[in-house]
DNA sequence: ATACTAATGTGATAATATCACAGAAAAGTT
DNA sequence: AACTTTTCTGTGATATTATCACATTAGTAT
């Protein structure tokens, strides 16, 4: 355990050894399969929530079912939203679910709340993680009010052909259009288009990309 | 100029008194005119600004000069996005514009960078002002996605009769376009279907509400 | 009174969202 | 294998919102 907390959190070496042991004996392994809905808005606080190996996607949502992706986590991140609740003036929830089996490790919520109000160097390390996420977020809302359906559908491609490393995407319309906060039906229309123009490659379930640089300019 | 800090921050009373003077010495009184740009996304960094009486408005914008508001400072706000520059991982930029006469106190970047990194009160009133940015930016992304524009103007509405505290709105349709991220002409046909509803009276320059549980219902 | 500017009005068209299904491909069942 | 069921994709029709292009009107300045 202390091995994968080093790994994972920056301000590890600026811990003295009695919060090392705390946080080793209290931090709790957890993995979740596949497709598992981990935080809702409604669910209780978890505290900080380490990703040792899998994908989480972080999203809202609305009442009528439709949402939209914030940013994904993946090996070694941190969300520090799954801790919200331990944060003053921060009055949003979002949902999380796994896009791959995850391992976590979970250091509970009084646990790092000590940490943080105790420690420089993690409440350093807490507003770098808020502001990243802000970042992130940010982005989408730009995309969001200033781009085109096209554009940002191009965009998402290209962010999953670099996610998983392949130019063979696994993945259906409907998950595209809840990663882009639209409707299926328009992303099934614009991928017909693409693949009319030869940027990519459609069959039940994947996308081949087959012109990158060519969706890069769209 | 030291009664004038005390007021606006709250970590005041937990400076120690050299840091107290040092603030004192190094912050500087600035005194904008009503519409006035005071920060874009290209300008250098500025350090801490402190709103002592006015509002102002921050935004983003695309290249083709539409934009959408993200959040207002009043009385006392802090504004910590003109700050941006000092903080690890925040990578985005923001704008501001004055919508009064506007009075600043401006805490030189290097002066709060070191308050920051030297007292602990002062690092949580960071965070907490950028939770509470992200907690706005959140809410803005939210209506985009998930309202419609009937809603999402109904709400401005009532925001600006909660803002100036009239139900006489001074306000253009040109402005309400600017803060919903829209065009004007949008704007135009809304207002004039709310006062064909008999929510809102229109004349140039000025929208009176009518009837504000209305609009809430929208 | 006249010219100018800012604000508003409006038609036409394009892009996107929504609704309501239909059909195809895969997965599960008997 | 033959079937049922589920998941994924395709598509027309319509509503909403965005964009473009310009006309009109209300205030302001000369």
């Amino acid at each position: 355990m202390e091995n994968t907390l080093e790994s994972i959190l920056p301000f590890w070496k600026n811990l003295s050894d009695e919060e090392k042991q705390t946080v080793t004996n209290k931090a709790m392994y957890v993995n979740q399969k596949k497709g598992t809905l981990i935080h809702t808005s409604s669910s209780e606080c978890l505290g900080l929530m380490c990703v040792i190996k899998g994908r989480v996607r972080v999203f809202i949502n609305s009442q009528n079912g439709s949402e939209i992706t914030l940013y994904r986590l993946l090996d070694h991140d941190v969300c520090v939203l799954s801790a919200s609740c331990m944060m003053k003036n921060l009055n949003f929830s979002v949902n999380m679910e796994t896009e791959e089996d995850t391992n976590f490790v979970i250091i509970p919520k009084n646990v790092y709340q000590s940490l943080d109000e105790n420690n420089i160097f993690v409440k350093n390390y807490t507003l770098s993680l808020v502001n990243e996420r802000f970042s992130d977020t940010m982005w989408v809302l730009n995309q969001y009010v200033f781009s085109n359906m096209a554009k940002r559908l191009a965009d998402a491609l290209l962010l999953h052909m670099s996610l998983t490393g392949s130019d063979e995407l696994t993945i259906t319309h409907e998950m595209l259009a809840r990663d882009l906060g639209t409707a299926r039906e328009v992303i099934t229309r614009l991928l017909k288009q693409f693949q009319a123009d030869n940027f990519v490659l459609l069959s039940r379930g994947k996308i081949k990309i087959l012109d990158s640089k060519k969706l890069l300019k769209i």
